[in-house]
DNA sequence: ATGAAAGCGCTAACAC
DNA sequence: GTGTTAGCGCTTTCAT
């Protein structure tokens, strides 16, 4: 390995003054200076980011925790941070943390241990000794609020009521007026949001006479697949279902199809997310779009302006939501 | 933050004795090893790792290069490597390359200065100057062969021929005598290896007159979507087409399906890679699994070898696939 | 315009 | 059984 005295005694200058140069910190003379620098791509040196970061205390590093990047949600937040890292001079250490607190504060314990110098985390769920921890050893932190939390801290978080009554809108507006919302486990606040919300469009088209209920999934295929199995059980059935997330939208699609049902023919359905899937998937899933690279970007942006300037005010971006309409929504006939 | 200084003070013994009862590495008298216990919780101290890494040359840190977390081929090999990571006390370093030379070029940079340990290389097209950097800086690395690299390492490959023989044997079985194969672009041999599968395969049933054909695709969904149009142009359809991929068979069931034929009713399909999406979409796709979460444990296990034994014999380990029957295949009438 | 040297927090050889 | 101290490769203050 090529050190800065290796470089300094081939280049007949002091190790300050190699330092100098490859930082830019101080003025060199130019002769020297190119003589250093000849001599670095010489012996191709590379810098040893262990030992410039235990002299600056910087690692140029940041953290980045998730539930499971094996859900379809993640990867593309992931690949906004990558990005918006690469691009700022950051690395990134990836931390699944599989919904389990306690490797969650073991990888947080070996994240700190490696002096990252700022975490982000985009999990669903983050377990209050989670944050405690970061916050107990000072870390720079931006989070992601999925309406859940009263945190003060830099974070990002939903307009879901946009995304929401657009999607109602156009339901109404294709004239249907049985309209379910089939939403996540009810014991999450995150959940509950995105209810109000749902609740509040329809509140908007009282004249119109709106039958609507809600359901409770679990945000994963089965539970879309039995809460539409339980809605075809019901008195009065919908001619659309919205969905608290894509994943439900597919599986009460998958349902549907498996009852017997044409969707969109027979039942429109609504997603929320807009993960690949819904591309893929037939028909062409309508859902509300979460734009996740764009998120990935903007923790980024936000961690790394917290790091470089510790003491601008608290940050908050919220992100719009939109519908994207796509093939699994019909117009009711003779509306 | 609290080092060894503050703990040996408030101990009254060295830093040294401090250092040993840490890492376990020489005697220390149980009543002192526990009064300096005692005072580490007490302080609540976290090692400096950098620190360590720096007096070590060991960083536990390992770097998980791949092409790109949104295609939905990675997320498991990189849940894999993760999880056997942290089994192993690694942590690692993500880097998405996106097929970009030079950006590969900037990360592995990045991940040899950063004083990595090890490097998996997952990517399915890795430029040459991308290994020689790597080779060049003797930096431990396991890398999974497609088929198209002869490289000297500690390596992954597969058996292809295991399973595209059982699914040709299937499809035979089940009543089939044309089949075509939409292979990946045929200038990488990762897509002839397939192809060569495939061919082999149906030469093992000369004696059933066969009538078969490989068109190119490009491993994504628009490839298969375009030769299965093709294929409808074709003088001789087909009853059944397996893919050299799973998007591939998907986009190629789409188009089926788009241009009004009943999958697997009136078109067969088999895939490759068994990603999640093959139990979204409906029908379920038949395919030749490639365990991915297995891939990344057998990486990590292969490069935790290399690291710390370093002069074990070459590594090699072979990942068998094996056909998954799903609902995509059909029996043909009277067969 | 450049050099010498202390120090970042830790490990480990050497000494007692 | 424990302490002292010289590094690991870099940054940065203080001199000159």
């Amino acid at each position: 390995m090529v050190t800065y005295e290796d470089i300094a005694r081939k280049a007949k200058v002091s190790i300050a003054t190699v330092s100098h140069v490859i930082n830019n910190t101080r003025f060199v003379e130019p002769k020297t200076k190119q003589r250093v620098i000849d001599v670095i791509n010489d012996l191709k040196y590379k810098p040893n980011l262990l030992a410039r970061s235990l002299a600056t205390g910087k690692t140029s590093t940041i953290g980045l925790v998730i539930s499971d990047i094996t859900n379809p949600f993640y990867p593309e937040i992931v690949s906004g941070v990558e990005d918006a890292s690469r691009e700022k001079g950051y690395s990134v250490l990836l931390c699944n943390i599989n919904y389990e607190t306690k490797k969650g504060l073991e990888s947080i314990g070996a994240l700190i241990s490696k002096k990252i110098d700022g975490i982000i985390i985009a999990t669903s769920q983050v377990a209050d000794p989670i944050i405690e921890e970061i916050i107990e050893y000072g870390i720079n932190y931006v989070i992601v609020d999925w309406g859940d939390r009263d945190i003060n801290a830099d974070k990002l978080t939903f307009n879901f009521d946009r995304g929401i009554k657009e999607a109602v809108d156009y339901l109404i507006s294709m004239g249907h007026r049985k309209i379910f919302f089939i939403s996540g486990p009810r014991d999450r606040k995150s959940s509950m949001v995105r209810i109000k919300s749902f609740v509040n469009a329809i509140s908007n088209h009282k004249d119109k006479d709106i039958y609507y209920k809600v359901l409770e999934g679990d945000h994963k295929l089965e539970g879309g697949y039995t809460s539409a199995k339980e809605i075809l059980d019901e008195k009065i059935i919908p001619s659309a279902v919205m969905c608290s997330n894509d994943l439900t939208a597919i599986g009460a699609m998958e349902s549907f199809i498996d009852s017997g049902l044409k969707v969109p023919a027979d039942m429109s359905v609504i997603g929320l997310d807009n993960i690949k899937l819904t591309e893929i998937i037939i028909p062409h899933l309508t859902t509300i779009m979460l734009d996740r690279y764009r998120i990935g970007n903007v923790l980024t942006e936000m961690l790394v302006k917290r790091i470089e300037k510790k003491d601008i005010p608290l940050q908050e971006v919220v992100i719009d939501t939109k519908l994207v309409k796509r093939n699994s929504v019909s117009r009711i006939a003779g509306s």
